[in-house]
DNA sequence: GGCCGCTCGACAT
DNA sequence: CGAGCGGCC
């Protein structure tokens, strides 16, 4: 929504300029905004579920465009969780959407692919799983990219006011009341956009005198006329609420008047959400890339330190005494760490015990669990065979049996079963496509570079970027560092559940449990003593696909579509799912050294070699955020099982298998 | 003059 | 989701 009929009436400084202007630049970039617009490209696939490259298709033109033809430095921020103010509002929205989901599905169902398309794109929901999507682009592109925990407004401005960025690409007016100085919107494919610099605040006409009013002040103004976080005063227009302000400064004086007056009517709830908003463009809470930690927009003067009602709309935080996000005053209390994965895409910032995983890779995977399964109930469809045959392979030999794939529809209570059953059946793809990249699953040039860009990560490689304002070298050891955190804190009794994992990693679980490795090391990177085609699917995979299984994806809706189109998307998908269009970096030869191109390593030596550099980086690591030193496995069990916290199952000691299998 | 509710375009083929 | 238009006070 932000700041209605705010823009027109800055018309007279906006500025149309070409990116050229910002050349040498970096420049921050609302990440969300960009993926509602790539979204539209794609509404469908997204509504039914199917996998897409287009939105990140979009990112990739426009990222390219910056970086090569403008030399502007993008650094890309997503939304994170929503903040209490706001969650009404959310909710509403959520509400929406999924109404005009229906009403797209049963266009759908009826044939009428036009009208439903429509309400397809009303129903477009962007989630953190595409913004990871395109995070793990930018990992491969060294573009930096940073995940709010709030909103990404106040963190894009943040950055301004700190010097990581010159400016902020959005269209969101919010962004002045924030503070932003350089606000460039309206960019379109060419590089043309419009600048508007707070400075120019001086040369507005007469009738809205923006720079005569205190940052205060303008709060004030869109506060009553209405914003993202009040619903303001009914009657009350920006114009309306700029004389107000003018002539009575204080919110307390214009709401005199107006009672005086008689004439307007205020909310109940007003003066609340004043309150609220009036904090939450102050003082929300952001990531300092440098610090990292979390820290406020603009420093809480000290007399404000102990207010309750601050901290409660700036945003709650995870605890670090007990794991839960609430309402927190004292920064030390703060786990900064978990926050710091939640700021790279690690964690699901909207539900923090949960990885955040690329959303086209987790569909895939559950694609390429099925799709003998679809051909079981389509049999008349030809793509997949003819997707299968370009790897020279048979599939069609393969029968599934047809229980199995009813199984999956009618009885979610032979779930286990039918999980067993696909992972054998999957097998015997995997045993010839064995190697392929697991990013995409795809076997097409360049598709692999984001995954050995990921394994790069996940072995503790450095890599040095050229813009020192963000820290890829921190990121990633201390990535490593959080997990063997996490694995030190992780109490006994939780061993047992990761039996889920399979079988094959159990001889790990003396050095680190299988699922703990699962969620970075991609699996060709652990070559295991028992057979390595009897791994259909990584652990991580495994995992993914439990998780999908376990969230119970609308396969009703979607099998009632097979018919129709899901062989063919399946073929589709995995065409599309390669980087030719722009093909990725090569990465240096060395750093995929001991991990594909060295298929001999023997097994047992390549997972201690796995182990060992994440061990040694830990240890080396210089982490910014202060934290105890890593306790040795046994004295960490052994403060489990004393503290009080470990009796009952505390977040942060839960392991990895569980909050994939557990969720919430 | 200013507020409010409505429709339309975004995207990309 | 924002812009732009017309209706209404």
């Amino acid at each position: 929504m932000g700041i209605q009929g705010l823009l027109p009436q800055l018309k007279s400084i906006q500025q149309p300029v070409s990116l050229h202007r910002y050349s040498g630049q970096t420049l921050a970039i609302d990440g969300y905004a960009w993926l509602h617009r790539a979204a539209h490209s794609c509404a469908m696939e997204l509504a039914l579920g199917r996998s897409t490259d287009k939105y990140l298709q979009f990112f990739i033109k426009r990222l390219s465009m910056l970086r090569a033809t403008f030399k502007v430095e993008p650094y890309l921020i997503f939304d994170g969780d929503s903040i209490n103010v706001k969650k009404d509002t959310e909710r509403k929205r959520r509400q929406k959407r999924d109404e005009n989901k229906e009403k797209g599905l049963e266009l759908w169902k009826s044939g009428d692919n036009r009208q439903s398309y429509e309400y397809f794109q009303k129903s477009v929901d962007i989630t953190p799983e595409m913004a990871k999507c395109i995070m793990e682009y930018c990992q491969s592109q060294n573009i930096k990219y940073l995940v709010a925990p709030f909103e990404a407004d106040a963190q894009m401005v943040y950055l301004e006011k700190e010097g990581f960025v010159h400016g902020i690409i959005s269209e969101d007016s919010d962004l002045l009341i924030f503070g932003c100085r350089k606000l460039i919107t309206k960019l379109n494919d060419h590089g043309d956009c419009i600048e508007i610099c707070r400075d120019d605040f001086v040369h507005l006409p007469s009738r809205f005198p923006l720079c005569q009013l205190s940052p205060q002040e303008i709060r004030t103004m869109v506060c009553l006329s209405g914003c993202d976080y009040t619903s303001g005063i009914p009657q009350v227009g920006l114009l309306t609420a700029m004389k107000l302000v003018k002539r009575y400064k204080t919110i307390e004086r214009v709401i005199q008047s107006i009672q005086r007056e008689g004439k307007l009517k205020i909310p109940k709830e007003f003066l609340q959400e004043y309150e609220l908003a009036n904090f939450a463009f102050q003082f929300q809470r952001v990531f300092c890339p440098q610090r990292m930690k979390l820290v406020t927009l603009n420093d809480i003067p000290h007399e404000l330190s102990q207010n309750e009602t601050i901290f409660q709309c700036i945003g709650q935080v995870v605890s670090k005494e007990d794991g839960i996000k609430k309402v927190m005053i004292d920064d030390n209390k703060i786990d900064h760490n978990l926050h710091r994965r939640i700021s790279v895409g690690e964690l699901n910032p909207r539900n923090f015990h949960k990885p955040l995983i690329n959303r086209e890779r987790k569909l895939n995977l559950v694609s390429r669990s099925e799709p003998i399964l679809k051909k079981t109930a389509v049999p008349t469809c030809g793509s997949i065979d003819s997707f299968f045959s370009k790897r020279s392979v048979k599939i069609g030999s393969v029968k599934a049996p047809a229980s199995v794939a009813t199984s999956i529809a009618d009885d979610r209570n032979r779930k286990v079963e039918t999980t067993v059953e696909r992972r054998k059946l999957s097998r015997v793809q995997t045993g010839i496509d064995g190697g392929v990249s697991k990013f995409f699953n795809s076997t097409k040039n360049g598709s692999s570079a984001l995954v050995d860009l990921h394994m790069s990560a996940s072995d503790g490689e450095l890599r040095i970027q050229s813009n020192p304002s963000i820290n890829n070298v921190d990121f990633q050891i201390s990535n490593i560092a959080t997990k063997t955190d996490m694995y030190a804190s992780r109490p006994p009794s939780s061993q047992n559940l990761d039996s889920t994992a399979d079988d094959c990693q159990e001889d790990l679980s003396t050095e680190l449990p299988s699922s703990m490795l699962s969620t970075e090391i991609p699996s060709s990177m652990i070559p295991t003593q028992t057979d390595q085609e009897q791994t259909p699917f990584s652990e991580e995979e495994s995992e993914i696909l439990s998780e999908v299984e376990e969230a119970a994806i609308p396969d009703k809706q979607y099998n009632a579509f097979a018919n129709k189109r899901h062989c063919k998307s399946i073929a589709d998908l995995r065409d599309n799912f390669s980087y030719r269009r722009t093909p990725l970096q090569v990465k240096s030869t060395n750093t995929r050294s001991h991990s594909v191109a060295n298929p001999q390593t023997t097994p047992s030596h390549g997972k201690l070699v796995v182990v060992k550099a994440k061990r040694s980086a830990t240890t080396s690591c210089v982490n910014p955020v202060a934290r105890p030193p890593a306790l040795s496995r046994s004295s960490s069990r052994l403060i489990s099982r004393s503290s009080p916290a470990a009796q009952k199952p505390t977040i942060r000691s839960l392991s990895l298998a569980e909050f994939v299998y557990k969720g919430e």
